[in-house]
DNA sequence: CGAAGCGTTGAGTGCTTTCAATAGTTGTGG
DNA sequence: CCACAACTATTGAAAGCACTCAACGCTTCG
């Protein structure tokens, strides 16, 4: 709709600097920082904004999106009618392919703040990995690290008590923003108590009280949904046997063999 | 080394008939049965004994695993030495595509009894599905599917009492032995109680203690791991808010576009 | 201004864990 | 072939962590 108008110049390159799919709207680059092309024959950018679905579960799946901007939580739905948040997702993730198999998706995505959000057809991303293989493996590479998140994730409900989820969901947050140019100690979450307590597997309340301890115990200071950390190791600490904290760490060793 | 020996062409058969990489065998086949072309260009048969391993963490990356016969265990290794199992896996399944991102193992895979499985060099592998759409698509498909089932690992470790944990994971496997031609109500578990509690984030005490449950109940027998399910409907409404139970109820959906 | 949603704090309950003891099973070496 | 060790499995008792229930302020928005 309201695509193309005024767009943040300096958000969207933090976006596509570390989006996936990068190959597609810059293929002269390597990094996919240089060029500065704001519409492409490929992706299209929509405006999404708070609480819009950008696709609902049992949906077909026929577009893959790439967060240019904004956030986006991810969540199944359960047969009672509550629901599994899986994920919280910043600019430069892509969402939707873990549909693939089912050609319906599996989850729904909605907007937790204003967000761009490009657009790429599955059937033409699909084409178009098998003409390019730097963007196959780009394909291949995403949806690895997703499972390995996953993985992380499961890890962290199986085994981690209330305590060393939320420090470790911090630590996480942190070196995410960190990561696309923001502050590590000093951001602002966009999703409610309730979204967290139900990514970590806790109750409301339980993580309200763990971020009166954490305050208690000097280690950050939170009003409402802005956080500042004073100690990230005194945070690190309550996580003694989760070693990996940043999803990213290995990203972009596109070598293609 | 001792491949090519003596093979059981059944199982085998079994095997190839749910690989996501049926393809690569079976070229020209549209469901990957027909043919029994048991030694391949492009793949080699491999025998694995109880408690070997097909790869480990952290070793490089080189080759995906296709399992044809028996069961492996894929876990994490956390930094107190303890571990997360993050699957079983039976015939059909791939093995290592997690690791694509990184180039390293990022799980163990060990097998759980004597298990034929099939290598593929992750190269190979590309260059075949840059050439083959079917194949890229399979490739996507499989890890598309491997997402899928961790968030339903996650819904699982999040939201469900430990009664619920272990109901569902008797479900799972006794949908999986039945796809793969094995009777859905009596079944040998290849891993321990230790595993099965790793697995489910419960302690191993609690396992046993649902068994003996379950048995008084008188929704199964089971005697070390040996199980014999009376009451699958009895045991699904243990789980009420925990829909799907099989990872494979869309498989071989593979419209090329 | 009132309603609805979000967030915090307190008290009591309960499910699962930990600790502990016992027995069955497997594998190995003398 | 037996004995011993290591592993696996079961069951009981007590403790603890997180949950549920409940009440209350704060913010947002119509």
């Amino acid at each position: 709709m309201d695509n193309n108008t005024v767009i943040d110049l300096p958000s969207i390159r933090t976006g596509c600097k570390t989006c996936s799919l990068s190959r597609l709207c810059f293929p002269d680059s390597e990094t996919g920082q240089e060029k500065e092309t704001t519409d492409n024959p490929v992706t299209r950018s929509h405006k999404f904004e708070r609480g819009e679905y950008i696709f609902r579960v049992n949906e077909p799946f026929k577009t893959v999106y790439a967060i240019r901007t904004g956030s986006v939580k991810t969540y199944s739905s359960l047969e009672n009618g509550k629901e599994q948040v899986t994920g919280f997702h910043l600019p430069g993730e892509l969402l939707g392919l873990d549909s693939i198999s089912t050609n319906y998706h599996a989850e729904s995505a909605i907007a937790l703040e204003s967000c761009n959000i490009c657009e790429i057809a599955f059937a033409r991303l699909e084409s178009l990995s098998n003409e390019n293989p730097a963007i196959q493996h780009a394909l291949l590479n995403a949806m690895s690290e997703e499972i390995q998140h996953d993985h992380q994730q499961i890890t962290l409900l199986s085994r981690l008590p209330a305590e060393a989820r939320l420090a470790s969901f911090l630590i996480s947050a942190s070196s995410h923003f960190h990561e696309r140019g923001f502050s590590a100690t000093d951001f602002h979450l966009s999703m409610t108590r309730s979204d967290i307590a139900n990514l970590l597997g806790l109750a409301v309340e339980t993580i309200s009280r763990l971020f009166s301890l954490f305050q208690e115990k000097g280690l950050l200071a939170v009003e409402r949904r802005h956080v500042v950390l004073f100690d990230i190791d005194g945070l690190k600490q309550l996580t003694p046997d989760y070693c990996r904290h940043s999803r990213h760490a290995y990203m972009n060793q596109n070598k293609a063999s």
